[in-house]
DNA sequence: CTACGGTGTGATAACGATAACGAGGCTAGG
DNA sequence: CCTAGCCTCGTTATCGTTATCACACCGTAG
């Protein structure tokens, strides 16, 4: 069954009577090519139990057809969301994604890029806007389309679809002191790895603020990824420690579940006598009882938004995109 | 800044005054070069900003450095924690994963290993042992290892490292019965896409029949992947039409939280009235009150013993690897 | 002084596809 | 009948790296 070597084209070719070039014509849609000459090629391609060999093509025509992808975790509903626009537009015209871990560290990050960019691929995704100098000399000498994600980044490299995270947690801040809150907490936001958290909490410091209202009711959870448990662990703190806070903000959705959990257990109603915010809109926080209020940061539409804007980069329109994304405040039970 | 053309070895060795073999034999670990030489090589590529290409190198060497992996769904804990214990094993030792999703459906799956195989992987992963025939075929003529994961196949193609989802389900309901339990439902297993949910579903009627006991109440909740809110919906109609149900097994945690908030919502006391259990320990089913009993699959584990198996089969230990894990059973709250 | 093993390097020829160019056949229009 | 132009296909060279073989050099043992 398993020849010594897999049929090239040039066994196809000879099988069929034709050039190499021909068989190769044969594979590509949309070449000139006779319909009987393409079906005797097809044909005898299938009864040799030909592969395509992608490295040969990629190497000949300087198009790999990969696409890279860096995203802080694979465990997690929102990045997985944005990896799914993406994939799903670009695995549609033939691309490949190459998705890689950074686990919230820019170091881990720079060395994925270094990686990656060994693939040559076509574009290159990057999540956040805050990068190791190396790694931004290396995504600015690659010579491809670079996109970063997740943020609206201060100095962007070229590309970006993203949002403001500080804003976005301003309008649940918003959102609080309308509905008569005053002294509100937040959870989360360790500045040690991830840009994003700390971003939320400097939103949420400075709409604070902005109110007139004291900010000094943060609670750390840790480094990122926040888990549940962390959250409960920081809302039991909370209690502790500032035991009249009236609302608090958690830096995720994960962690305003596991901060509602240590509620349940201790007796503490929620919102009666403290409301819950969490981010990202997860699935949880739809369903949980009471169901949370949260932002939805249109994670899906940041993935198709960029695999757009990657097709549309590729087929040569070389303009500058600066997208942003809004973010929509879903106001739930947990805070009203 | 941007070059003309992105240099190559050959631009290196020409700056250095060598040749383009003892370049490239810088670039190799573990071959014959002199240390001088090598360090004023790695300068130069500095220098110059050279990127390495794969490309060329995975055409020359026949080894890609991919390994193909499919997995059902990429928003999902289980098959996330299979990967990431696959991926630090595996990138540790210079592979790249190439990750797809079929979305549970064999189909999808085809399409996704018929283009792997095109980039030339070193070993291809695939979960569960459900495939079409073509992509059996496909497999079984691809000359690299085959690893079916998170299921015992009746006919492995080649390895696999899994367990028996019917057993697993089996022991949680073992330990429901010698709680004095007597109506057991099951919520989820629609057989349409997914055979883990559905092989547990059947080892749940076959564990229930081995004890005497009635295995007709089984509500169907959807094509998976099963979310929370059909959890919910399935909860829902399980009271309605089996109001004397005592415990009820649901096809994974997401959806047993699910039917756990149906039952907060309407007041129904879990455990008191209404036992659940669920299955992959997920997150939130230790932290959810009250906790979740489930069945830790090991998807880590799994993940880890098939990077480490294709380590060893691509270090040419040929022999064929039939690895089975061992579910643990995890008794919480909401089953006492 | 020759033999020999280890070290470091170079020359050559691929790996398998395809870009670029061009040639032959055939149809249509003059 | 001739030329233009389209369709179909072949020839040649090449993408950038590396497997392979060859060989020069050095030190040491016989």
């Amino acid at each position: 069954m398993r020849n010594d070597k897999a049929p090239t084209m040039a066994d196809i070719a000879r099988k069929t009577g034709v050039s190499p070039m021909t068989v190769s014509r044969a594979f590509k849609s949309g070449s000139l090519i006779n319909k009987d000459t393409r079906d005797a090629i097809l044909k005898a391609a299938e009864d040799l139990g030909y592969v395509f060999d992608s490295t040969a093509s990629n190497l000949r025509s300087q198009k790999t057809g990969f696409i890279a992808v860096t995203i802080p975790s694979i465990n997690n509903a929102n990045f997985a969301d944005t990896v799914r626009g993406l994939s799903e537009l670009l695995s549609a015209h033939g691309f490949q994604i190459l998705l890689g871990y950074t686990n919230y560290d820019t170091e881990e990050e720079e060395r994925l890029i270094e990686q990656f960019l060994r693939r040559k691929p076509q574009a290159i995704v990057v999540t956040g806007g805050k990068h190791t100098p190396r790694a931004r000399k290396l995504l600015e000498n690659a010579n491809v389309p670079v996109i970063e994600t997740w943020d609206v980044p201060a100095e962007p490299i070229g590309h970006f679809v993203g949002f403001s995270n500080a804003d976005a947690v301003r309008s649940m801040v918003d959102h609080f002191v309308a509905a008569g809150y005053t002294r509100i907490a937040f959870i989360g936001g360790d500045a040690s790895r991830d840009t994003r958290g700390s971003d939320r909490r400097l939103g949420f410091i400075a709409a604070l603020s902005d109110h007139g209202l004291d900010a000094s009711r943060l609670i750390d959870a840790g480094a990122p990824p926040i888990s549940m448990r962390e959250g409960a662990n920081a809302m039991a703190r909370l209690l502790a420690e500032y035991p009249d806070t009236e609302a608090v903000i958690c830096v995720s959705d994960l962690s305003a579940f596991g901060a509602l959990t240590e509620c349940q257990r201790r007796g503490v109603p929620v919102p009666a006598r403290i409301a819950i915010g969490g981010f990202g809109d997860y699935e949880i926080g739809g369903i949980s009882v009471p169901a949370l209020t949260t932002i939805n940061a249109q994670a899906r539409q940041i993935g198709e938004r960029t695999g757009q804007l990657i097709l549309d980069l590729i087929d040569d329109k070389p303009d500058l995109h600066h997208v942003t994304i809004e973010p929509q405040l879903i106001v739930r039970e947990s805070s009203r």
